[in-house]
DNA sequence: TCTGGGGTCCTAGGACCC
DNA sequence: TCTGGGGTCCTAGGACCC
């Protein structure tokens, strides 16, 4: 059997464990730059409030009914999410980070009869350990896990803990999911399905396999085979290194200036760089991209982008801005309202199995000095303490976040490590 | 009555997840 | 004025190899 726990409304609820007074009142976080609700707690939920909506477009609305907005506060929300993952990891042997706010279990060795009470005991310590509240579902396979869990949540009567033993129960739960609200179908998917009049998960089950292969192809299969209790996809516990990065931000304001977007450009490859470093990988190739806001239809749109291969593969911030700054030359038009651009760094290899180059110039020993040294630094002091100039810096160069907390669990780590 | 038969690599596009 | 920011996997098709 595999737990699927996932923290309920996990954003808002991070906001809520450090102040207690709004632990009643409707919470909605934000999107970067302030943009859009992208989560919301039970109670902005009944208020009708759905993810996505605009805080400009309802602002009346939401004073009235005295929500409580917060900008969105990732160090906040990793932190927490370490917390709950290190209580995940003290109950159980096997488990898998699934996302920032859910871990599945394997639950091999937990006796059937006992599950109901492992799941209440793991509940009952994260929100000891954290403040934070969560769901488990129990089920033979991830997919009806993540189902079962689902139920958990939409049933208040199950006090949040929802276990598919039996063939009867799994039934009943298949039979209450609309198959858009499966783990693996999407909105295209639940469109072409309930053209073929499959609208229940319990119908998506009994599809025939060939079909299921023919039109949804073996992602599809596996899934079917998940919802029949055979269990396809397994725990991952290792989480393998990223394969792609990317940084990117719609910017706070219009940007029109070819150098102004620059200094956006070469801060998200900096941060690409760095977490590059982070997971000791180098990349083979760079990409970069900006584009014109598709909302102002008064405004020319224009997107482009562009792929640059590099000779060595590399993680150095210098060597990466430097082929950035070429690529934003190659795609760069005057003209434009700009309004979002992005880097990346591609097919990316373990940084000690870097293939070198015979007409590599670059003395990367010395580099890889000086970039520890300053990634070193800057988590002390913190985030571009030491940064390069084509950055840029002062106030313009800051999202748009008025409305966010302190970041409660890490200050105090801060102030620890300037101190040694 | 008739088509050669294997392969690999790369890219674009489409689907999905949080 | 104002509309998020990350990721993964799979398939088909084209170009190439012997």
């Amino acid at each position: 059997m595999y737990a699927l726990v996932d923290c309920n409304n996990f954003y808002a609820s991070c906001q809520r464990v450090f102040e207690p007074r709004i632990r009643r009142l409707p919470v909605v976080v934000l999107s970067n730059n302030d943009g859009c609700i992208i989560a919301r707690s039970n109670e902005a939920k009944d208020l009708g409030i759905k993810m996505g909506d605009l805080p400009f477009k309802m602002l009346d609305f939401l004073t009235a009914n005295n929500v409580q907005i917060f900008s969105s506060n990732y160090t906040l929300y990793g932190d927490m999410s370490a917390r709950v993952m290190q209580v995940i990891a003290a109950a159980a042997p096997k488990y898998e980070v699934y996302s920032i706010d859910e871990a599945f279990i394997d639950l091999q060795g937990v006796a059937i009869n006992e599950l109901e009470a492992f799941a209440k005991r793991l509940k009952r310590n994260i929100l000891q350990a954290t403040g934070l509240p969560v769901s488990v579902g129990i089920a033979p396979t991830k997919t009806l896990a993540k189902l079962a869990n689902r139920w958990a949540k939409k049933h208040p009567e199950t006090d949040g803990i929802h276990v598919l033993g039996t063939d009867q129960k799994v039934s009943v739960a298949l039979q209450q999911t609309m198959v858009g609200d499966v783990w693996g179908i999407g909105r295209q998917y639940e469109q072409m399905l309930n053209r073929h009049n499959i609208t229940t998960a319990l119908q998506l089950s009994l599809t025939s396999e060939s079909w299921i292969r023919k039109s949804m192809s073996v992602v599809g299969l596996r899934l079917v085979k998940e919802l029949k209790g055979q269990s396809c996809i397994l725990l991952e516990e290792m989480q393998p290194p990223k394969q792609n990065i990317c940084t990117s931000r719609s910017f706070p304001e219009i940007i029109t200036e070819k150098e102004d977007v620059r200094k956006w450009v070469m801060t998200h490859m900096a941060s690409c760089a760095e977490k590059l470093r982070r997971q000791n990988s180098c990349a083979s190739a760079i990409h970069v991209f900006l584009q014109t806001n598709p909302f102002r239809m008064q405004d020319k749109q224009y997107y482009r982008s562009i792929t640059i291969p590099l000779l060595t593969p590399a993680n150095n911030t210098p060597e990466l801005l430097f082929y950035a700054g070429k690529a934003l030359n190659a795609i760069y038009r005057p003209g434009y309202n700009y309004k979002k651009a992005g880097a990346m760094v591609l097919d990316l290899v373990p940084a000690c199995e870097r293939q070198g180059s015979l007409f590599d110039s670059v003395d990367r020993l010395r580099a890889e000095k000086l970039m520890n040294c300053i990634d070193s630094t800057n988590a002390i002091f913190g985030r571009n303490i030491v940064r390069y100039a084509s950055q840029g810096y002062g106030e313009r160069w800051q999202l748009r976040q008025a409305r966010k907390s302190p970041s409660y669990t890490t200050r105090w780590q801060d102030v620890i490590k300037i101190q040694i």
